[in-house]
DNA sequence: GCTCCCATACTCGGATAATAACTGTCCGAGTATGGAAGG
DNA sequence: CCTTCCATACTCGGACAGTTATTATCCGAGTATGGGAGC
């Protein structure tokens, strides 16, 4: 059970638009930002762009950047788009082909254990969903005070 | 990021095995009682069995029973495993590539967004943990009191 | 000099391979069984 | 009848394929650009 570490592109890429001040990044130099593969970066943002979470534009000075401001973008919001939306554990109701299973019951409604991880798997997103991408950059802010001004620099010499 | 479903026939295999009073039972049999392939729910049993949940013996008269009581296995001990212990999102350490990145740093440490995604993982695990396989087994017992009889029935009766 | 137009270069977007993980299967090493042989 | 021995059937355990999901790559559709022609 691991997540995709385009979760992870996805997190930082979306602080260092944010560090971008509004202007537009492409795949490639945000991909060159890390030394990732851009092609595979780009599916990533693809992702995050059907979701609202970034806006993208083609063409000539084009590229993502924020679809909302960071105070309104979850970490939950990111890993949902990238990851999906269903849950890790998935109950497959095999209680059907047990003693008594009858074919007309959800058993994902019944089902103790499934209640359990689910259970378990709420308060995992519970915790994603309190923390906002702004709370990350002051934090990062706070203890890196130099990482806005660098990232943008960054940003704005990469790939020319 | 999905959870391999041999998580939830070794949950329900454990219960099983709780209902069925320190009898042993073969993976065929384990397996036959939900219809699911033998050879490969023994694979998982074998991984509970690494692990100390469950014992294992070879022959006649053999087959896999508990190591110890429900109430000292939980949901975590389960999951792990089946699953290995290490967390699903995995911090690559891009930051070393970013400006400023140095390769002798270890950003696990450092970095903002591994902790947050950290601490929902062990808002996760902590659930899990809490979680004994006697309170699901009780749980299951109230709401349907013919459970342990029907379990041990079927198990006896199971291939042969 | 100003406006309009078009060739150009650039970007996303989805379709297409390569790789790794998960799922499923098979056969061998070892063991308790149970019956037969011997005392 | 009781004990001993051995052939047997049964079990786990790990090694071996098939299938799905993840990772990586490529090329086309569409757009803002910027220079040149025309007024």
């Amino acid at each position: 059970m691991q997540m995709g570490e385009g979760v992870e592109w996805a997190l930082h890429s979306c602080l260092n638009l944010g560090w971008n001040e509004g202007e537009a990044a492409t795949a490639a130099r945000l991909a060159a930002f890390y030394d990732l593969p851009a092609a595979y970066l780009n599916k990533q943002l693809q992702a995050l762009a059907r979701a609202g979470i970034l806006t993208s534009a083609p063409g000539p000075r084009g590229g993502f950047r924020l679809g909302r401001p960071l105070e309104k973008i979850t970490l939950l919001d990111v890993v949902v788009a990238i990851e999906g939306a269903e849950d890790a554990f998935r109950c497959r109701q095999i209680l059907k082909d047990g003693p008594g299973g009858s074919t007309e019951v959800d058993y994902r409604e019944t089902c103790v254990l499934n209640g359990a991880m689910r259970r378990a798997e709420l308060a995992w997103r519970r915790e994603l969903a309190a923390q906002t991408l702004a709370e990350i950059r002051d934090t990062v802010e706070r203890t890196f005070p130099g990482t806005p001004e660098h990232t943008r620099e960054r940003l704005s010499t990469l790939r020319r």
